[in-house]
DNA sequence: TTGAAAGCGCTAACAA
DNA sequence: TTGTTAGCGCTTTCAA
């Protein structure tokens, strides 16, 4: 049983397969009882338009269809961006394929080989790390490429970020207000762009209260949440354990709180909100990122140059914002 | 600056279409010289194949790409599944589009429609409310289908789903084993399977302890986190107020938290769990679904249609886990 | 207003 | 081992 194609349908209607095309395509200039019996012959053979033969013969108007490369679509931060970029292309007739990098270049190079040979219109991707140059060829064959999250290496496309540094920055900042000198940075792989950013804002932060970086404070390459949760235990056992945590993203937190309040609390600010943050004990002092807005504005993007706009890249820095709810604002003995 | 196809490629290796066709499919019976100038035209051209008109021809292979329609990508519950939909596509070669329908019947049929008209091999499908019967020519037409969370009205396919009822009933029955007789029950839309089932083990713990169900407790139709919320307040207003609470989705719970604790504590027991549950005060006691299953057995399923499986559909039901954390622990007044 | 011919990029089937 | 021909399902172009 196959599926029927516009010639079955130009026979059971009696026209040529060109008068079906033109009314499915709902084309003016055919006759309205010849569009009436072409429709009927179409519901009565449940014909529907394959739309990649479709696309193969015209090639103004591209395959309706945009590729999501993103980290990790597990993640709650990936998924709202993903919903918000769906969002986007359904309003404008688009559907997404979407696919999940790990941070893994080769994976990412594969994701987007397999949604390039299906001819998407455009990639929305946050990029790993490694050069993104080989995109450049796509480029030039009428791929439209934005970044999102971070900006892509040898790349220039637009690319919406946030302001990572300044908001850790600000976030540090706010526990040193608060009496603390000893301030540990707990983060994920530094050669992600992300992470190096918030690291610079900690020593930022550091620098402009003349408070010197102690390595044994800084702990990188943080991966999971067990992980997370075994430096802080390290840190405990320093000599001169830290009195403040600065976490820079969501599922360090998460690894962190396993042994916050045991057997001392600490203080807690971290990058990146969780669902339940304002309910815990104490509530969370976070950076917000609106990953909704994130997705939306690079589709946004996206959406504008596959409809035409070939001016210069741009790169778009969306504000986070400072959530102050308690975790970060316990007092050290010596404040 | 048009992408180069394999006429392009054939003419800078010298050799016909047909030859740089079959070294690309990386098909034996080319001379390993002939292979090797088309290799390097290749690489020099930047050539990467056209699959969309690769599919056209060759019907047998198809197109390696599904489509995954969930009710909400932004819903960690479903981001989960969808992640491990997408890591077992990407196992075998395939990529996945993605859509949400919101539980709008009228935005399903575009999403499906979108993606068959795209040739997609097969369909995971979170089905809304609304007959599926339409789905049955796409099966004629070759495209396979599977349903997970929930069963779809109509269709007969292979379906992946938990065990709603039993687990309600095991969470409602935890709750009268605590001396709770007024125990409240807060759902979704009912016309929502999932919502049915776990109303029906709702009633079906009460029914087992000889408890006559009380229609003011029982509140259907809460579409959000305030909606919930206010739902409690109301609740909380009764002459004889509950003294336990049945929360039967995610946001639901999420919701009522926000009310619980105030002016007295409720004991509550919620179907799904929530990223930070364990470490709320007190942790909630849940009934937990495991996503990443639900979604990997669908995938597994609809793999195994797509290669060739012509059995009698399958109904797989997954067993929800039971987890007592505190929540669902405190004992009534009276009790 | 309708249709015939040609061809998008690729590969099945055949021939050389 | 390689190439030729035809055609997947559709639409562009042109003619009727």
């Amino acid at each position: 049983m196959k599926r029927p194609t516009m010639k079955d349908v130009a026979r059971a209607a009696g026209v040529s397969p060109m008068t079906v095309s033109r009314v499915v395509a709902g084309e003016a200039g055919v006759a309205p009882e010849t569009a009436a019996r072409v429709g009927q012959a179409v519901r009565k053979l449940g014909y529907q338009r394959n739309d990649n033969a479709r696309s193969l013969r015209q090639k103004n108007l591209g395959t309706s269809t945009i590729g999501l490369v993103v980290d990790d679509l597990a993640n709650p931060f990936y998924a709202l961006m993903a919903r918000s970029v769906e969002d986007e292309a359904h309003r404008r007739g688009h559907v997404v394929l979407v696919g999940s990098t790990n941070d893994e270049p080769q994976r990412e190079r594969e994701v987007i080989a397999a949604f390039t040979a299906r001819q998407v219109d455009g990639l929305i991707i946050v990029p790993t790390i490694g050069s993104h140059a080989f995109l450049k060829r796509q480029m030039a064959g009428g791929t439209q490429v934005v970044c999102v999250d971070r900006p892509a290496r040898g790349l220039a496309v637009d690319t919406v970020t946030v302001d990572n540094r300044a908001a850790a920055m600000r976030a540090v900042t706010h526990l040193l207000g608060h009496g603390h000198t000893r301030i540990a940075y707990l983060g994920d792989r530094f050669d992600i762009w992300t992470q190096a950013e918030r690291y610079a804002g900690y020593l930022d932060a550091l620098a402009a209260h003349g408070i010197p970086e102690d390595p044994a404070l800084v702990r990188h390459e943080l991966r999971s949440h067990p992980q997370a949760r075994d430096a802080l235990a390290v840190l405990r056992t320093l000599p001169e354990p830290p009195t403040a945590l600065f976490t820079s993203n969501d599922l360090i937190t998460l690894g962190v709180l396993d042994g916050l309040d045991h057997p001392a609390p600490l203080a807690l600010v971290g990058f990146d909100d969780l669902p339940l943050g304002e309910r815990l004990t104490p509530p969370l002092t976070v950076v917000s990122q609106d990953p909704v807005a994130l997705g939306g504005t690079a589709a946004n993007l996206l959406f504008s140059r596959i409809a035409g706009d070939r001016s210069a890249p741009r790169s778009v820095v969306l504000l986070t914002r400072f959530v102050v709810r308690g975790s970060g604002e316990f007092r050290t003995a010596a404040g």
